[in-house]
DNA sequence: AAAGTTAGGTAACAATCGTTATTTAAAAAG
DNA sequence: CTTTTTAAATAACGATTGTTACCTAACTTT
């Protein structure tokens, strides 16, 4: 009985999606979906509650993307380097996204900044196969790592400091492995 | 032969002082200037052009925040120790502003990171005194240690971590010392 | 082919913002 | 005491939002 759906929610989600990605939230808004999507506002709210729930369903999206990179390589051999590189590749991909994730407090986003305390056993081991650290130790060595590696993941993904992914991977792998020598002294 | 004025400039820029500390740029608005202020939003573009421009008085009032964060204690002999704290610190007292300034892209900041590239000469040497490294090594040791500052300093603006001034005080020497001893190696 | 359901467009509403025209009145100078 | 200057209040305007009432018309079912 009713005229076919011509604007999916797919289609919306996609749309704003991609809006974020290159203004952030403060770029996103019905009127520009809209104009994107050749459409009125309608449809939009045809699928959406309304603009929080869109924006609830993108920070969703987006948090898949960040996954989908942490994921990546989570089963190579060195699995703990690519850990810190493929975080910094994220930041450095989608810097929009990244600041979303975490470098604001929105209402959207959950408690998700990986610290010794909520980080996963397996991650510490992963660790100690390139330090040879004690498991206390290499908590302690993890701490340190990480905040180096969320240093210049905030860095690149403000531009702050252009490095490329060959001086990310040296300054990187430099620093864990004069870390890793302090930890052996 | 004109009426007194009641509201100053300085007034004027001390309650949008006050209130970006509160809730940033984004909670900034003439309206709730005036409503501070006891008055109409008339005193306000009586001392400033536009919003635009209170915006950038405001940007400079924090900066020198910022700059007397930083300028404390660097005649002290910890110097070095001291810069990084000191950043820290203003990250924690001050979590809007290092946002403004270190963690946003706005029309209003100029390039102020610390990078060893345009860092001064005696900030390096501050660096020795505690090191003893060669100038060059120092500067590579320094934006390590510059990079791992900035780390912690995002985490505490963004509340994402709560370290007390005693954790963040060890994480940053015991970071350093392991550094030092992998750079001496 | 008629009827009912509803997708989507148009256009309006209210809220919030920066900005400003107009008015009021305070105070100094004559 | 009158005049002049201008600080401040009131209130409006225009832009930009999210949201929605109303209308049109597409399409399935009968």
């Amino acid at each position: 009985m009713p005229p076919r759906t011509i604007f999916e929610k797919e289609q919306v989600l996609n749309i704003a999606y991609h809006i974020v990605e290159k203004e952030g939230f403060e770029g996103l808004n019905a009127r520009k979906i809209a104009k994107e999507l050749n459409a009125s506002v309608h449809p939009i709210f045809k699928h959406f509650k309304d603009m929080e729930e869109l924006k609830r369903a993108v920070y969703e999206k987006i948090y898949s993307k960040y996954q989908e990179y942490m994921l990546s390589g989570a089963n190579e051999e060195q699995a703990y380097k690519k850990m810190g590189l493929s975080y910094i590749k994220f930041a450095k991909d989608y810097p929009e996204f990244f600041k979303i994730i975490f470098m604001q407090k929105t209402n959207l986003n959950a408690e998700n900044f990986i610290m010794a305390d909520n980080v996963g056993d397996d991650v510490i081991e992963k660790g100690q196969i390139l330090t040879g650290l004690s498991f206390e130790e290499q908590k302690k060595f993890h701490v340190k790592v990480w905040i180096f590696t969320h240093g210049i993941a905030c860095l690149v993904a403000t531009n702050t400091v252009k490095f490329s992914d060959v001086e990310i991977e040296e300054l990187l792998t430099q620093t864990v492995k004069k870390l890793i020598i302090g930890y052996k002294n």
